[in-house]
DNA sequence: AAGTGGTCTAGACCACGGC
DNA sequence: CCGTGGTCTAGACCACTTG
């Protein structure tokens, strides 16, 4: 491991444990460098990888502080998985249940090919699952994945955690997505499997997420009642430019 | 300018200008580091800022390549206010309208208080705005910000863009926010202001905003119709850690 | 083996803030 | 003025991929 991302780590643990108070100073980068033995560019490339977290923030001039937000950003899954992973979500406090409505392998049409940039002869999974938290349903997830990327899904895994299995098993790594996030009505299935009304929204998420070698993994679209789907997102502004 | 910032934009517009192919070789650190006469590390930082746009990807041992999504990012505005800000996001293609319903100065409650991180004595905007693109309504915007971090806000700035003149006059940086994103049965305002029915879902969206400095200095809510709110967002997982 | 990116150093100078 | 963070250098060595 990279001397730089240990000291983060580091140092990420400190703010966690509130060993700097929030809007106190953290130690300037002279101190840190002979702390950790090491130079001071090192430091900053450590400190760099919090400071893109929103843990903290430099004043030049001035000093380094924690961000009053450090907390709440902690609480935050910042992942990509975050709005499907459930089982990360609340698997600690809640009873996770997934209901696999459908699950077979068959040939993509024009949409898939082009959202997941493969031909019409590379097959993909048809994955549609319900997930239900402590009993009650929660969200609708259809996912479409290639086989030849992700290969060896099987009902074991559906069960538990897909991106579990990509990064842990398959040892593959998750670069970014891009998602479109909308209100809508509900539809046939919402109202059968979500147990909506007519007049209960539903809030769906469309995302494509690529690996972070620019390969598309998953094109999905999860749908939730609306009164259980609450999306909680960091944004930090990229300051260069 | 710093120098790697300059380089950092000088190789976005080539990758604008698709100079490099999608999937094809940019050129290696040590070929650019001579091209911009400078050393290998300030190369490395310009990349990064590209790496973290995601427009761009390195493998160790293999190359630096342009991302295939590089022309779809481009399009997609990633700044903070990207929901709040209409103007920018359809100024050149649509005529867009504020319609200012509320303006006010008043004392903030418990909640906005606890927000906006200020006394019971601290002045606050009230700010309704009805934002109409084409004609048509589209979003209502309830904002709350505290006097004393952004003074001077008129009329004439509402019917404009906020954030233009909080970087622009002000000279202030936004640094971070939180959001979250739900659907929601539409309330009597929507109704009235968005022409909704009652089965028409609305999509809100609630913001802390904050300057990088980590005071926070924009507490709002927008609520979209259905049909017209569509939040697109990309998302760039934080490989180290 | 050669070429690529990733990390790291030990300094230097500058810009800014506060005393 | 001094102490802070921000930038930059000219190398070095390592890890990885590819022929």
């Amino acid at each position: 491991m990279a001397k730089y991302i240990e000291i983060a780590n580091t140092l990420r643990t400190s703010v966690s444990n509130h060993e700097y108070k929030n809007n106190d100073p953290f130690p300037d980068q002279q101190a840190l460098s002979k702390k950790f033995s090491t130079s001071r560019m090192t430091i900053q490339k450590a400190l760099n990888i919090l400071k893109t977290e929103g843990l903290i923030y430099s004043k030049q001039g001035s000093g380094t502080f924690v961000s009053s937000n450090a907390d709440l950003i902690e609480q935050t899954d910042l992942e990509i998985n975050q709005y499907i992973g459930t089982t990360d979500l609340f698997g600690k406090t809640h009873k996770i249940n997934s209901k696999i409505i459908k699950f077979t392998i068959r040939y993509p049409d024009k949409s898939e090919q082009n959202a997941l940039r493969i031909s019409k002869k590379d097959l993909i999974y048809d994955i549609t699952r319900l997930r239900i938290v402590d009993e009650e349903p929660y969200v609708l997830e259809y996912t479409k994945m290639p086989v030849k990327v992700i290969p060896g899904i099987s009902d074991d895994i559906l069960k538990k955690s897909i991106y579990h299995y990509i990064k842990s098993d398959l040892n593959l790594k998750i670069g970014s997505a891009f998602r479109k996030i909308r209100a809508d009505k509900p539809n046939l299935f919402d109202k059968k499997f979500l147990n909506c009304k007519n007049e209960d929204p539903i809030l769906e998420i469309t995302q494509t997420a690529f690996l972070n070698s620019d390969i598309p993994f998953e094109f999905s679209r999860v749908r939730y009642r609306y009164d259980k789907g609450n999306m909680v997102v960091f944004v930090k502004s990229s300051f260069e430019r």
